[in-house]
Formats: structure tokens, sequence, C-alpha cells
DNA sequence: ATTATTGTATTAATAACGTAAGACAAGAAA
DNA sequence: TTTCTTGTCTTACGTTATTAATACAATAAT
């Protein structure tokens, strides 16, 4: 699995929504126990401090809990997982049309480009 | 017409791309004259020095151009304009459908997702 | 009891971003 | 010619993000 840190925002707002991705893509399962800190700035290359980060804001949002000396885990809340993911989706669907009509295009156009998109293919 | 600078990314970037959506939007017309730096540097509430960082990038694009003493201008390069245009939605999709996709949404889920959306009502 | 592991906090240094204020250059306008 | 407008550049300052290097706290493992 890949952190891909290349966009111009902050690091630490990359590093959560990678996070936030992997628990509602499932990646991370429920209750699953993730990596320490320091194991996981290591991965992504990122200084622990930032990493932290991240971890202290998705915390803060319920996604992860953690065990004072033994861990951190997903949280096994599969409802708010679900919410989660449906707030993150609801988002992108947001922007995508946003964008497309502002540049003009109609929804069957949206749709059209989509249909006609293909992976790998750029 | 609205600036909206909310992102977390730096600001210059996100002046950058509103000038750029203006343009291939054609809400600038090709060869317009468009304001002066400090005048949009003011309308957007930065300041000029970042206002006119966005512009000299737009500048090495080609999509203005400036006559010293004179102003600046949107490009008479219609061919160059839905070039961009081209671009930036296709960048648009490739976001979507990705970011989707990790989700665990399928082209059908896409395409739903964007036929249920109704402007306005969040 | 001692050691290792894990999360957390602190301090310092650096770089990028953004603002502020003003100076400069060159052509347009009067 | 003089003044105004426009783009450009410079210097300074403050904030935030990031890294770096440690130190501390608590508990699991030995």
């Amino acid at each position: 699995m890949n952190w891909d840190l290349t966009s111009d925002r902050p690091i630490y707002a990359q590093l959560l929504d990678e996070l936030k991705r992997r628990i509602v893509s499932g990646y991370y399962q429920p209750g699953e126990k993730i990596l320490p800190v320091r194991e996981l700035a290591q991965e992504a290359k990122v200084n622990p401090n930032t990493m932290q980060k991240a971890l202290t804001e998705l915390e803060r949002q319920a996604l992860v809990c953690t065990v004072r000396t033994t861990g951190r885990y997903i949280t096994q809340d599969a409802a708010l997982i679900e919410e989660m993911k449906k707030e993150v989706a609801a988002t992108h669907v947001k922007q995508y049309y946003t964008e497309m009509k502002t540049l003009g295009y109609d929804k069957q156009e949206m749709i059209q480009r989509i249909l006609d998109y293909e992976e790998g293919k750029e």
C-alpha cells in the first residue's frame, strides 16, 4: 500500500485522508490493530510528529482509538465507518459535479466521460 | 464572481486554478483585458504579491500575455484554451473515478450518484 | 524488578507561505 | 514634458508546516 504524498496540501492532511481512505474502503478492518506511529511514519517517509498529528485528528473523529502503551486500533463501530464512507463519497460527487458544471458540462456529459474513462490509459 | 479561497492548499495555487477556470469556462473571453494585479488582488482579498505569483505562472502556461504598462490579456489562442479545458476536465474525471474506485464503487454506482445529485440540496 | 514497547510532549531549527510597504521601469495619457 | 498607470522587484516580518532530537509516561513482556 502506497502513501503518495504528492499534492500541495499539508502532509498531515494528506496522511489523514489516506488513513481515512484505508478505513472506509475496508483496507483496515474494524477493530484491527494498526502499526505504531513510528513505523507508520517510517513507512510514509515522514516525521513521527507529522504522522502523530494525523492520528490525533483521526482519533478526534473517533475512527481510531488508543490504548496507552498497547497501540492503536481501528474503531469497531461499523456504522460510523459506513457513515464516514458515505460522507467521503458525497464529497467527491459534489466536487466532480460542481467542477464539471463550471466548465459547462451537463450531467449527460459528466457520465459519458466516466463511461469513456479507461484505467491506466493516459 | 467569487474567489472562494477556503482549501488548505497554498493561496497562489488556488488563485491559479480559479483564473484557469475562468478562462477555460469562457468567463474570461479570448483576448479580453483583465484587471490590473492590484485590483485583482483587492478583489480576492489577497496581497498583490500573491496574485502576481499566480499570474506569473499563468503566463508561463501562455494562458495570458502581458503588455508592459498596458495590462494583461487573455490569450487569443482558442485552441490552447480548448486544450487546457480538456486537460482540466480529464483531471477531474480521473480524480473522481480513482477515488470512488478506491472506495469500492463501480462505474454504474459512480454514475448513479451523479444522477441522484441535486444542486444545493445538502 | 527490569526491559522493551508504545503513545505523548517539548524544544529547536529550517523552509515555505503570505503579508506589508515601498521602490523601480516603461509606456500611456494629459 | 509631466503625470499616471501598470507590471515587476526587493526587503522585512510573522505564521505555519515539517523535521529533528529527545525526554517522559505507562504498561506489557521478560
